[in-house]
DNA sequence: CCATCATCTGCAACTCTGTTGCATTATGAT
DNA sequence: ATCATAATGCAACAGAGTTGCAGATGATGG
């Protein structure tokens, strides 16, 4: 159960282990891909909980390194996270965000390439996002285009 | 000077020609690195104008490709363009973000690579943004951080 | 098992970026 | 110069995310 891994990965980053952390790597460990504030607050296990606090505990889960986080090309950011031992998104792949129905998908075959920058300047991450519509999506559009 | 790449460029594209278009496009010309709706609204020539119609138009100038616009990982999106017949940041290359002056700097000597989508996806575009701190602002941080 | 204290949570209010609706004004085609 | 069309300014709104603070909760020591 992803339970047990998200509070071994709590306890292993010395955070105190609190209802809503355990709750949200676990909702994070299962869905596997990245999703938004939104999507993480609407789901049963967290629907309870406060927006602030949901922020808050994301920010904390990031900071620790325990979850990654993608910026959307409409704005708003997605978090993804795996259990240490699992086969998964470690964010440092590209990112495919679908303009229509604002899922957000890994490209988790294609690493991000190295990129030069200026001397004497610190790299602290990268984005890399492509957007557009999704297969389902494009689907939908030709039901009713015509 | 630039008001005539501006016109020349608004006349091309097939859109009114108008004070604030002029204005915006010389000024983003002129400074050829992209910046943020804050930092264009803040300068002189264009400091009159509202916020609103502001937006409009970047939003016009970037529909009709005279404009190119990358979001930064603090969320904010930065516009840039060049005249057709300079050499300049075409937005088809990395960007770096300063998050500490929140300056946006172009890496133009690497394009941005190709990558694999699943079958069926439709590419509209892609965003790569490196970030971390520029080379100024960690000098900056030397003096003061002992 | 309970007390203690640091930390976490919930609430209200706020900031910042960007958008929409609508009345007024300017543009450029005739 | 006239006039329809398009652009502007204003007010109000929307969504994502943050801050401050009072009250609740979790880890630790007795």
């Amino acid at each position: 159960m992803s339970y047990q891994k998200a509070e071994e990965a709590l306890r292993k980053a010395d955070i105190r282990i609190t209802r809503i952390r355990r709750e949200i790597l676990a909702v994070l460990y299962e869905l596997g891909h990245p999703v938004s504030h939104g999507d993480i607050s609407s789901e049963e296990q967290l629907r309870n909980f406060d927006r602030v606090t949901l922020y808050r505990n994301l920010n904390l889960l990031l900071e620790k390194g325990l979850v990654h986080g993608v910026l959307g090309t409409d704005g708003s950011w997605r978090y993804c996270a795996h259990p240490k031992d699992v086969e998964g998104c470690p964010g440092r792949h590209p990112h495919f965000l679908c303009m229509e129905c604002g899922r957000m998908f890994c490209l988790p075959d294609q690493a991000i390439p190295f990129v030069e920058v200026p001397s004497d300047f610190e790299v602290a991450g990268k984005q890399f996002v492509i957007y557009g519509r999704c297969a389902e999506c494009r689907n939908k559009g030709k039901d009713t285009e015509k």
